[in-house]
DNA sequence: GTGAAAGCGCTAACAT
DNA sequence: ATGTTAGCGCTTTCAC
């Protein structure tokens, strides 16, 4: 009745593998091998680790695993915004991956500066993942720094460079522009406007579709900057500064820079008494699981956020692996998929 | 020009607060006290080892650290799913309030089972986590009790309980159910009908609306459950199956598991050509950031993610400083928001 | 198949 | 103000 009572009135008794050992009667390296690799272990042994495990509710200390290993098991991500649908289906399928891996994914929201993302880079750094992802190509000098220093497999998603500080995974947001633009301009309009979100790769679809289509037509493109993140309302507004103001009058084709923003646009018009594509046509961009149902369904730029997700994480762990190729660049693509909205 | 050069050849050599020291002519002691609290430190000392923190690029290695101090900075938030809006201004919230407290957040989906649930639990505790967050107050009893042996803080989000494992936070989905069927009531409406996500919290928003809904009128509820999880589709297929069934037939109102499910209702009545509210109104659920922009503005319920998420937070930080209270259950509520849908 | 010893890079006492 | 000594709870290496 008094067994083991003794020492456990201070804190709650902390169980380690060397308690689980005692219980079993073993050593506590035989409990760490039963554990990580079973078959290492004679039967018997191992059932009765088991029973220890089970009877004490033990749960392994993975920092002093990952200390001692110089393997965390722990993967970073990056991104601007988790609230942000432009990204939750990439990075659900970047953290799937993983999971099935038997990695965790440690994510953190960067905001837009690449000063916060410095931080952030440090601050995850100090967890010594074993390897990290970050959103975009865009980076400080300082946090490319310590990537290089940090000496592990980084992805760079959501956008191509030449010369990535490991590797990327992404789409050319300016061939992605241009190709709404001939998109536009096959379909007969001949004015345009651009709806776009404050995010450097917005702006960069937007600058290409506006010299594609002005190459293509002689006319200049007008635009709605959005302040602030892309929401139904930003789109809604957009769309009116745009109907009220000289770039848009006679009708014509809006490129929004995501498909929320083109919702928005969809809502204006609807609330206007305005025909979609008739009196005002949208393109959206990011082909999210509603641009089919929304009315009329959205034409928009497809990017396969769920492979982008994917292949990066599986690249990421076959260099975690060592297994890895030295590829630097990995384009994806986009397609343009045309519905009933422009 | 060979200084140092001697033994880097093999892997990429570790850069410790040891190899800081002594660059800066001080032990490693004094580095880690330099870095975790200066004023512990003369100012000479400090500048020293400042200059060979920035010559090394030295990193702390936190996974080292929490093992010493038995303090992680890490706190573990668990949700169903990172890419359903309903969550994202809450964990966005949660997180940002740990951020600015120093502390780091881990964050898995763990999807609706309660077992893949215990299994993160179980995850994230050998990452000695110092407190953790749960989305709901439903888990198994594995889970429960793994929780209770961590001896950390637990919070319990977006849901309220008179057993939560620690303490929770959220408001009452029955009374959120029984809130919109009153409403709906009052408006005029005789006839109902619910859409919902197959979710357990909005399952008890629904048998609470439904109940009350025919305890004030007699009239039973329809409903439409969705498959899988809410989306403008579903929404619109939700009210579509409603309305090409018995228990819409004359028009009535169609209260939302959520505000995408409800935007899906919208869409789906103007794609008929049917008016709303004037012939099938529409009330959702969340208040989510859109609802005020759709056409018409969404009737819906309120609920203040952004307070719930900051609230968890803040009483989770108190309890690992333990400056914390004893209270369990902290019930934030919810408002019927009156727009035009309903 | 199992154990003993060393050490991962820090923090927490306790000196001085 | 700074240093010394002991761990934190594991994995790795080498013995047996």
């Amino acid at each position: 009745m008094t067994a083991g009572g003794q020492d456990n009135r201070d804190k709650a008794q902390r169980v380690t593998m060397a308690t689980v050992g005692r219980i079993a009667g073993v050593s506590q390296v035989t409990v760490s091998r039963a554990l990580s690799d079973p078959s290492k272990v004679a039967p018997g042994t191992l059932r009765r680790i088991r029973a220890a495990v089970d009877a004490t509710g033990f749960v392994p200390n993975a920092l002093a695993g990952a200390l001692a290993s110089r393997r965390s098991h722990l993967v970073s991500a990056l991104v601007p915004s988790i609230a942000n649908l432009t990204y939750a289906a990439m990075i659900h399928a970047f953290g799937s991956s993983l999971r099935d891996a038997g990695y965790q994914m440690l994510l953190s929201e960067t905001g837009a500066s690449p000063e916060a993302e410095e931080h952030a880079v440090r601050l995850h750094l100090s967890r010594r993942p074993d390897a990290m992802m970050l959103t975009g190509v865009t980076h400080s000098a300082g946090a490319r720094r310590a990537l290089i220093g940090a000496d592990i497999p980084v992805v760079e998603l959501w956008d191509i460079s030449e010369s990535p500080v490991d590797f990327c995974v992404g789409f050319s947001h300016a061939e992605a522009g241009r190709a709404a633009a001939e998109f536009a301009v096959a379909q007969g309009y001949r004015r345009a406007a651009v709806i776009y979100a404050d995010d450097e790769r917005a702006r960069r679809r937007k600058a290409a579709f506006a010299s594609r289509f002005a190459a293509l037509t002689g006319a200049e493109v007008a635009d709605s900057p959005l302040h602030g993140a892309a929401s139904l309302g930003a789109g809604r507004a957009g769309l009116s500064a745009l109907l009220d103001g000289p770039g848009l009058g006679g009708g014509g084709v809006v490129f929004c820079s995501s498909d929320v923003a083109a919702q928005g646009a969809l809502a204006e018009a609807q609330a206007r008494g305005l025909s979609v594509p008739r009196d005002v046509a949208v393109i959206g961009f990011g082909d999210q699981d509603f641009a089919v149902d929304t009315v009329p369904p959205l034409t928009t730029v497809r990017v396969d956020r769920e492979r982008l997700g994917r292949l990066a994480a599986q690249q990421l762990l076959a260099r975690i692996e060592g297994t890895g190729t030295t590829e630097t660049k990995y384009d994806l693509g986009f397609e343009l998929i045309a519905r009933a909205s422009a």
